[in-house]
DNA sequence: TAGTGGTCTAGACCACGTA
DNA sequence: ACGTGGTCTAGACCACTAG
């Protein structure tokens, strides 16, 4: 007789609670609002200690498939409403994940003073950047990139090279960690941005409206004009899980 | 002399660790790489358990705050791309939140047989429920709704009023906890749309596709057209933070 | 080998909600 | 009063990584 050492597949504790709770939801056996089990019974079900139920059961409501209230009971919670998402704000990698070829144009890159309402987004009577990029993918031009910055946020946004890195790109290095919105419209195209895009009356363009900042301040304004490849956006839907 | 009982606002140890590692990233002064102090020093550090600073970490992990690696140690994540969120994709939730009145027209409803890409979208052969809902917002038509649906999944979809409830929130009720997929684009419209909708010619559109399903199979298939008010997405755009 | 994170236990005290 | 979740401790054993 040998003693053969077994590599046994364990499973963490933790993660078979959160399995078999998240199962009975999914499966639809355990509907919003009902009652979970507490975590003392969870103890004795599966044999664990108070901190190891208690951490899963955490781990989940954090996720959004539960919600705890203290001195009451766990309960499943209600399916957050749905939402889309929208990876690939930057231009440059998403011709890059498509495998197409990136190239820019700059068509504008200055220091100029604000006009009023640009003073009044940005809550500043200082100088902005302001920079005007074509950007193309197999040469043809998909992306129509009108951008103001405030040069506070990047000093020296003058001497960036606009044609291999987006300023969005850049961005991102320098203050990650904030927040934007965006609006999304289909628009139509005057002469001269059909001039540089290269499209003809009547082609749809999407317009996508960027406005990012930092808790103190608004950095960007970006105003990007869309066709061909670049005016399909696509995302994923998602909802009942995840905390978002 | 009197003894006064105070409530002190006490705030919870782990948040507290949290906090402390939160903001010096927020803060800029630990970068993407950096090492962050081990648990058994963050441990002396705010006189805390293990368990206690193990599951303060762990959590910052799950935001996406940091990286761990057994044996090595704890790292300062990668910001991971930004990415835009899109809520309201119920057009009657939508109308609702702007403080506007809805308002459906069924233009078409009955089940009959897929055709042969129909029923290869749906890997099935059986009937489909094909609806088309005109939406409007204060009497104006802002989406015009051509959705197909598997019957399997809302047996009685035929039976349901579909002027009050969008389709779309029903299936969230019936099948909550599902995935989809969104396209996103500019279009022109034909005439039978225009007509519909009360649009002229060159008025541009929005089309948007989803596709949403549970593990096993495809449940829907809707096209939206979307013009005036409607043809407007709003988003937010996060990154750093958070996992998605 | 020393240090790291991963996991878990057994017990404790507290604040809260329900009855 | 009792059961619930919220929080924390002080230990323990393990697997992994690095020098």
């Amino acid at each position: 007789m040998k003693t053969v050492s077994v590599t046994v597949p364990t499973v963490a504790l933790r993660a078979q609670i959160m399995d078999h709770i998240v199962g009975h939801i999914t499966a639809g056996e355990w509907a919003s609002g009902d009652l979970v089990p507490a975590e003392r019974e969870l103890m004795t079900q599966f044999g664990a200690s108070r901190m190891t139920v208690h951490n899963a059961l955490r781990d989940l409501t954090s996720r959004g498939f539960l919600t705890r209230r203290k001195g009451a009971g766990t309960y499943v919670a209600e399916p957050r409403p749905y939402a889309s998402h929208f990876d690939h704000l930057d231009i440059i990698e998403e011709i890059r994940s498509r495998g197409g070829a990136h190239s820019a144009k700059i068509i504008r890159r200055e220091i100029r003073m604000p006009t009023k309402e640009e003073a009044a987004e940005f809550s500043s009577d200082g100088p902005l950047f302001h920079a005007v990029v074509l950007h193309s993918e197999n040469g043809e031009p998909i992306e129509l990139e009108d951008r103001l910055l405030d040069p506070v946020s990047i000093p020296d946004c003058v001497a960036v090279d606009l044609s291999n890195r987006s300023l969005f790109s850049i961005l991102m290095l320098v203050r990650p960690y904030r927040e934007g919105s965006e609006r999304v419209r289909p628009v139509l195209l005057n002469a001269d941005e059909r001039k540089f895009l290269g499209v003809r009356a009547g082609e749809p363009a999407l317009e996508i409206v960027r406005k990012t900042w930092t808790p103190e301040r608004i950095i960007t304004i970006a105003r990007l004009l869309r066709v061909r490849e670049g005016a399909c956006l696509i995302g994923q839907i998602s909802s009942g899980g995840q905390a978002c």
